[in-house]
DNA sequence: CGTCCCCTTGAGCAGAATCAAGCCTAGTGG
DNA sequence: CCACTAGGCTTGATTCTGCTCAAGGGGACG
């Protein structure tokens, strides 16, 4: 993408409060939180999720290094979800309610945020496409190269290996699974020697065979990528 | 929502190509499409949906009058899923390469469309937590409910029955489960009084029970209803 | 050294898929 | 006007994926 002209610079630099951090596993957003911050992750892996009444949990997205937070904080006076670092995480704080003045001064700006609002929406398509047909093998093959294309695509990675800081809870809570059921399907999938998995790493040890099982033709890897 | 300003109501006249119609089953807008276009729905029900390599189909979204499809267009050269008209359905076209200068020239209506956005883009995680966690009555309790909540919220339905002219195997895309599964779970919910159906007509008879089946607070219903 | 969190494994069960028919209704053509 | 057809709905029998319950293991940290 082009750089920044220099008053949408200026800008950006006024648009922005803070930058602060905070550890793993703190609550950075609960649902229902009044919107008044726009945050972007600098370092370290987050997720934002929903909570169902009876206590299941379902990880809508998981958050990296150059992720917004909050871009759909300008309809609600709410958030309709939480977020939890998962590992320690730096990120910036940036001024939600100046988001009308922004997309009305800085049309160049605005589209900026909106196509990372689009990509952010399909991913989230790709991922109910992902739980909805799909068997528990399945999605976990297309979440593992999906991580992987995403960091790659941030040039955090370099090679098939990555790390993967959530824990097996976090998958299913991903996948929609239960914990006992995602330990064994990694256990099938390192069998098969498609992965390996030690400390917290992930290995693809067989990305064709992987993009097979999880139906996912080159198109959708990209569009998942951004 | 407040009125349109004279200019804005004159830029969405020159923004309008035509109004069109197709049959039922017509495929408006196929994945991979060219994304000149930009369209809302006038009447009858539409849906979108993606298709895996296998054949396999999800269901993204239902469209009722008065819904956008195309919003996210800006970002892409592509459509990145289909679009299936449910019935005979009528929409207006509208010209998505003048989106960029609809945003730049009139922050107003852009504000507008970002809502719709939002919305959809709330819908969409809704649809999520609905399809990770829960079990197939859960399921579809909070799709008839959704549904309804929705028609209602635009008018174009008083009491507890509306129509619902989707085939089962619309609602098992929709919801990730078989068609025979979809077949059995509606019975069940016949049988144990919740809803009645009769030619392609839904009455929900016991809402109260229906929402604790789907575990949905009224928050959940508010935001689908948009 | 104990505790907490996470991972692992087994046994049994159930929700949902698959396979396989048969039915009903509306539309079509002879 | 009736026979035929096609699409959608219904139901049973069987299989299997994924869930639940239960227990034990290992590493990190105070």
């Amino acid at each position: 993408m082009a750089a920044l002209s220099a008053d949408e610079s200026l800008f950006m630099r006024s648009f922005k409060i803070a930058q602060d951090s905070c550890s793993a596993a703190s609550i950075l957003i609960a649902e229902g939180d009044p919107h008044g911050k726009l945050y972007t992750v600098y370092s370290g892996w987050a997720h934002r999720f929903k909570v169902l009444s009876d206590g299941r949990r379902q990880i809508l997205d998981i958050l990296l290094p150059g992720d917004f937070i909050g871009l759909d904080s300008i309809l609600s006076s709410e958030f309709t979800y939480s977020v939890e670092a998962i590992t320690t995480l730096t990120y910036d704080v940036y001024n939600a309610a100046r988001l009308a003045e922004l997309y009305a001064t800085q049309p160049g700006l605005g589209l900026r945020l909106l196509r990372i609002a689009a990509v952010e929406r399909q991913r989230l398509e790709m991922h109910l496409t992902s739980i909805g047909p799909r068997s528990a093998d399945e999605r976990m093959a297309a979440f593992l190269l999906n991580c992987h294309a995403r960091l790659r695509a941030r040039g955090l990675v370099d090679g098939n290996t990555f790390p993967l800081p959530l824990t097996q809870q976090h998958m299913a809570d991903y996948l929609g699974i239960t914990l006992v059921h995602t330990n064994r399907v990694l256990r099938r999938l390192q069998e098969r020697d498609l992965v390996a998995l030690k400390q917290r790493e992930v290995t693809l040890r067989n990305i064709e065979e992987l993009k097979l099982l999880a139906l996912a033709d080159d198109q959708s890897a990209g569009a998942l990528a951004g």
